[in-house]
DNA sequence: AATTTTCTGATTTACGTACATCAAAAATTC
DNA sequence: GAATTTTTGATGTACGTAAATCAGAAAATT
């Protein structure tokens, strides 16, 4: 049997008063006392049942969620993912709310999160918009004892307590491995859409898939970043004026949300044999997968992330350690021969795959 | 305040004790008593606050995970990964303990498995052999109310509660494509080397190869398949007289976890550029995925794994629902681009990534 | 109607922790 | 050494559920 209080108190020779005190850092206690049960502790291996203090405590932990408003698909699954995770909360003590910001707005979110810390919630997960003013906003929170972590998208040099998502360096190192070998000899430039430079996941997709080619395949030319903005009819009318431009496009990576205009772009061409790789599987990419229309989609699991996030949240709230290795957020590669299928619950995108 | 126990009481009309019975399936009920508590528990939403009853219990769920002996990196990474789990097992109130048996023996694992019911566990893990015997050892374990689940590698027509562990004709044909792509124009047949084709992963990796390979490439000569026992020794022996044989080999697909073996034999061999798929991150494929020796690596997460399995057995004991996408697991594909750091802890192979 | 059997209620203890109160003891100050 | 402050102990209640006991009520049987 593990040990509980009253055996550290036994051990310790003190009363049970005292060591509730020391475990929960209420003051009068004498150092020397403290430094024993302490000691009582650390023989015993005592660790809290956490389960039974929340019992005690009636502890529930209020979670905020910020995200991107709009009609970004894999926006919407991630929400979709947070209700999910909502109606399960009863089980396991947490609160979630969502708020949702206009995307790539930096002043709204940091209103949205000076507001969100107001409340003093457990935690707060935000995918952030990586500007000065977030991180101040973040570091605010942190001061204030609220943790906080970024989710999807990440924030440099900012006091959040972790980040939820993917390594997006890798992600777009890994796009370049697999269009540099798809390509293999067949001529051409290659394209990159994106949505906005001003994000970080997808300034670091650039960057890594932009090194990954120069390293391993040569001499391939890179058009300049076509930015989407994540609306379907600018990247539908980028793309296509990308291919009236080059006839020899032999490649497309399409890093961010801008996949059903690019689609549309790819469909209206016909077969001209171009190597496409998409982010986020989502119903379009799915069916445009199944088409071959496009040749891989990297993804990363949006249920997985939320749940990371709460598990997370909740771990940095009671001051506990997390389980690293779980909270790693894969980076999915999906070809036509591995997809998941599609779950009923599944509203119009998440793909349903997790830890 | 989401209700309780007492709330349904006040709410049916009944006492606490009556409710108790209901809840617990406890006789001495009549039945329009029992309906009518049914009815409150409907109308009021009540959940058992899971983490209270366990507390009141103060159960513990002892499970038994029973996997190959041997030096197959991947069965001992699994087993640190059990090990892992154990160590934190006073957190979630389990009890793990592991059981090696010969691999590919379905009689000592059938007795393995009796001998685990025989001491009532709330739940038993097995990485299975494919064979009635074993089979009709799960179907005990069923009628003796021993929930069972398959890891890693499945079994045809069981009794089983649940599979952990990948699906593997989804893995053959993801390598089919991959290795169909990465070969392009280049000609020359594909060797396959496996471990034994009595386990069902194997031969459902096998199967997926094959059906890809002939759907989508269509000209390519795919060998007859080379079993290594999972063995370094005669793995090597079969690949270096494969390429002999086959001067001209485009490609190699190990399904199974004769790596070492694979990987001393190309080594010896010098630059072919021949295309290599394998299985499982683990020391040896992640240096050799660096070195370029291996194109692609297709994993499972045993960490997520061994977790998976103990959250779907602890949920069967208790007879609630699972969250099924939280415990589907991944195919991993990993190329030189998106090799997760190595852990510390990994110690000699698993790759530590997760849910 | 009397008896037996089956249900139901009331109550208590327990699980491991949190938290509050009040008294007693020890340490500190003057 | 007396007064004060700080530290400690003892005790009780609470969280939501499990489980047991015993008495009493209702139903079924004779």
């Amino acid at each position: 049997m593990r040990p509980t209080v009253h055996d550290i108190a036994a051990s310790a020779g003190v009363s049970l008063a005292t060591v509730d005190r020391v475990l929960n850092r209420r003051p009068g206690v004498r150092a020397v006392t403290r430094a024993k049960v302490e000691d009582a502790i650390e023989t015993l291996g005592y660790v809290r049942d956490v389960a039974a203090a929340n019992l005690a405590k009636s502890r529930i932990y209020p979670l905020v969620f910020i995200i991107p408003a709009g009609d970004n698909p894999f926006m919407r699954g991630l929400e979709a993912e947070i209700a999910a995770a909502g109606a399960r909360s009863s089980a396991d003590r947490t609160r979630v709310s969502i708020l949702t910001v206009p995307a790539f707005d930096s002043m709204v979110l940091v209103e949205a999160i000076d507001k969100a810390v107001s409340e003093f919630p457990s935690g707060i997960a935000v995918v952030a918009v990586d500007a000065p003013e977030v991180a101040a906003a973040i570091e605010r929170a942190r001061l204030a004892g609220v943790p906080v972590v970024t989710l999807v998208s990440d924030l440099a040099a900012s006091g959040r307590d972790h980040f939820v998502g993917i390594d997006n360096i890798a992600a777009g190192r890994t796009a370049g491995s697999l269009m540099g070998r798809f390509l293999g000899d067949r001529a051409g430039p290659v394209a990159v859409l994106a949505g906005s430079m001003l994000v970080r996941d997808h300034r670091e997709r650039l960057q890594g898939f932009i090194a990954a080619m120069a390293e391993d395949f040569e001499p391939r030319v890179i058009l300049d970043v076509l930015e989407g903005q994540d609306d379907p009819m600018l990247a539908e009318e980028l793309v296509a004026t990308c291919f009236n431009a080059h006839p020899d496009l032999a490649g497309i990576y399409s890093l961010g949300a801008g996949n059903r205009g690019l689609i549309t772009a790819i469909s209206a061409q016909g077969p001209r044999g171009i190597r496409v790789i998409a982010h986020e599987l989502i119903s379009h990419t799915r069916a445009a997968l199944k088409a071959g229309l496009i040749d891989a989609v990297l993804h990363q699991d949006a249920g997985h992330e939320v749940r990371s996030a709460i598990r997370v949240l909740k771990a940095k709230a009671d001051g506990v350690a997390v389980i690293e290795a779980q909270e790693r957020i894969r980076i999915d590669i999906f070809l036509k021969d591995n997809l998941p299928l599609e779950q009923p619950g599944d509203l119009p995108d998440p793909s349903g795959q997790d830890d």
